[in-house]
DNA sequence: TGGGCGATTGGTAGCGCTAACATCTGTGCC
DNA sequence: GGCACAGATGTTAGCGCTACCAATCGCCCA
């Protein structure tokens, strides 16, 4: 049988019947731009190869200044845009880092997606996100399954449970992945906040305010968070020779605060309560009013976070202030050496920052002035 | 430039250079599978050609249910994850929408962001998303473009001012566009919430409630939602005939509300105020409260948007819910139509809904049983 | 003055997938 | 029984870019 040799396509022949009969330099015809430009047009254009055009576009040191130039005249005049997927086809590397999130509306977890999106952006990077309702192995799987099925060249995974992390790090294989938030212990490369640090800082601040003990309302059990705040407020009681009262839970939710703050008020020799985020201590504080109690005059309050709103509560909150977006940012920084290097140690966590406010006073003491 | 590195992670780096001899024709180690497999390997383990594979992952119909499962078996066996770059650069769509938010932790921009989110992946798409700092031309073309250089196949714009996207729209040729939020005027498919038939609905509870004037704390200026807010509570106190007090301008921040309710408790003759937000509406309470007057005893006051919080608020506010989830889902509804049908209809805007709460009282009524 | 070296540039061959055809079954019908 | 026809599968040729190597050029030193 002939095999009919199908016409070589020479180059300049290019694809294009329309184009060919569209002179170069012509003014740019209504029905010529069919298609956008391509690097064979920019590279026609400016006299070169599509070789150097890609050089030039990859910012490769040897092209000469002039010729670099002429390219960037052309890729100007074209509008061209180089063409993404056919990039990371040929590259293997997608310029995109993944984001796996827990869909909350919780100030901190979308402050430090930020915090890692400008970081990436910053280093030339594009963002694709997926977050999860729920926080387990499958969902969590799900999500960096189909951010993987992208070809992200990384992940960033801020997740408040690093238990559930074990599983990923091998259904992302080959993919540089660092944890933001969660606790450092997961065994991938992590970027936090010290929790337990802050936790002790705001019990001592009660205890140092003279209160017998603190209480404490908790978030979920198994946030690392939660635990680590916990687990402050607990050594803080025990230097301080303090009983440790049964904890409440709360999940985070002003709602639940609210709650947790209808049980304190049941007990008569609560003084001092330290909540683990400032929308459950917002929470706290309405039921401690409505129940009779004043704030800070009868019962002492401290928060976590430092929300923007925390500073306009009524009375403005004391409160334990975490960086957010540094927290992003760090694990970016963390994520963009696992890519170039394989390195796997997690950055020094960041210790949270007291910020006192009204909400807090000496035991016993009916302020006077405080208003 | 180096090419991968398989940089063993052990620590025994002595390792690695042992594993160079590996001879070939030995059992499949773990070392083996160095690549992912193609869909040529599926084609051949499942005993078809590729083409078949390919057909089977697209859920073309034409291929024998016993010829899909023996494709969809050798998937599964082999862990064959299809590569996104190539069948982008061979179908032209990249399965992918893009999201161009305003960067800012309000509450409605980034529920609105879930919203577009989670619709997205519910129809299959994957999710890119590019935040600006600042919303105009520029930043919000070169978020775009940078969405372009993606090529997305849509590109929804949550932004709060529509006059903005004018440009866009030429930037983005040939990429489905549709904004979330701003005003429906903007030329392009839009979903929105009606903000006059909410700040009208707000300012007539206040005036139901006998008070003479409603004051209004206004979001900034160039927003379209502060723009629609003003306009429902202008009309709603001219069908009341009543005198329309100056305006107090705030940038949606609890400090700006602050701010904005200490000068308003320099006016005696204030009774009632909408503010335009629920963050606003705190720290106008705060400043109130702590120039001496009492919410709602002195003064009522109506929010906006309400938060998850507001209801905790002391007192808890009344505000008008929007739902921002909706937003997002609705514009991505819009998304896929444009996608699909090129039709550049916006739907209906929503109308947000009233929240009564304690913090309005009816007008020099001391409240008695309130709290 | 000739060979060699580095800096520049070009050609070729894919990256992994799918559209569009070509081919091969099996079926129903006259 | 043969032919049209539709369903199921295979073959070919790119999608637009870059890695790799080859070719070319200018320039230096022996």
């Amino acid at each position: 049988m002939e095999v009919d040799q199908p016409q070589v396509s020479a180059p300049g022949t290019g694809a294009s019947t329309a184009a060919i009969e569209n002179p170069p330099g012509a003014a740019p015809s209504p029905e010529a731009a069919r298609t956008s430009p391509l690097m064979t047009d920019v590279a026609r254009a400016a006299g070169v190869s599509p070789m150097t055009v890609s050089r030039v576009l990859n910012g490769h040191p040897s092209v000469r200044p002039e010729t670099r130039q002429k390219v960037l005249e052309a890729v100007e005049r074209l509008e061209y845009r180089r063409n993404s997927a056919a990039r990371t086809l040929a590259t293997r590397r997608s310029q995109t880092i993944g984001v796996v999130a827990f869909d909350s509306t919780f100030y901190g977890q979308a402050a430090c997606v930020r915090g890692v999106e400008h970081a990436a952006r910053a280093a030339g990077y594009f963002v694709s996100i997926a977050t999860v309702k729920e926080v387990n192995e499958r969902s969590l799987g799900e999500a960096s399954d189909s951010l993987v099925a992208q070809s992200v060249d990384g992940l960033v995974v801020v997740t408040p449970r690093a238990s559930v992390l074990e599983e990923l790090r091998e259904r992302a294989v080959g993919v540089a992945m660092v944890v933001a938030g969660g606790s450092p212990h997961s065994g991938l490369p992590t970027a936090s906040a010290d929790q337990e640090a802050g936790g002790r800082r705001a019990t001592r601040h009660l205890l140092f305010r003279g209160h017998e003990t603190v209480w404490h309302v908790a978030g979920p059990e198994d946030w690392d968070d939660s635990h680590g705040r916990l687990v402050g407020w607990q050594s803080a009681l025990a230097d301080a020779g303090a009983i440790e009262p049964r904890v409440i839970r709360g999940d985070w939710t002003a709602a639940s605060g609210y709650q947790a703050g209808l049980e304190l008020a049941r007990h008569r020799d609560v003084t001092a309560v330290f909540v683990a985020n400032d929308q459950m201590a917002l929470g706290v504080m309405l039921a401690l009013k409505q129940s009779g109690r004043r704030v800070p005059e009868d019962v002492s309050v401290v928060g976590f976070d430092d929300i923007p709103e925390a500073a306009f509560f009524d009375p403005p909150l004391t409160t334990i202030r975490q960086d957010f977006e540094e927290l992003g940012r760090r694990s970016m920084r963390l994520l963009l050496q696992a890519m170039e290097t394989g390195s796997v140690a997690s950055s020094a966590p960041v210790i949270p920052e007291f910020v006192g406010r009204l909400s807090t006073a000496d035991a016993g003491a009916v302020a006077n002035g405080l208003r």
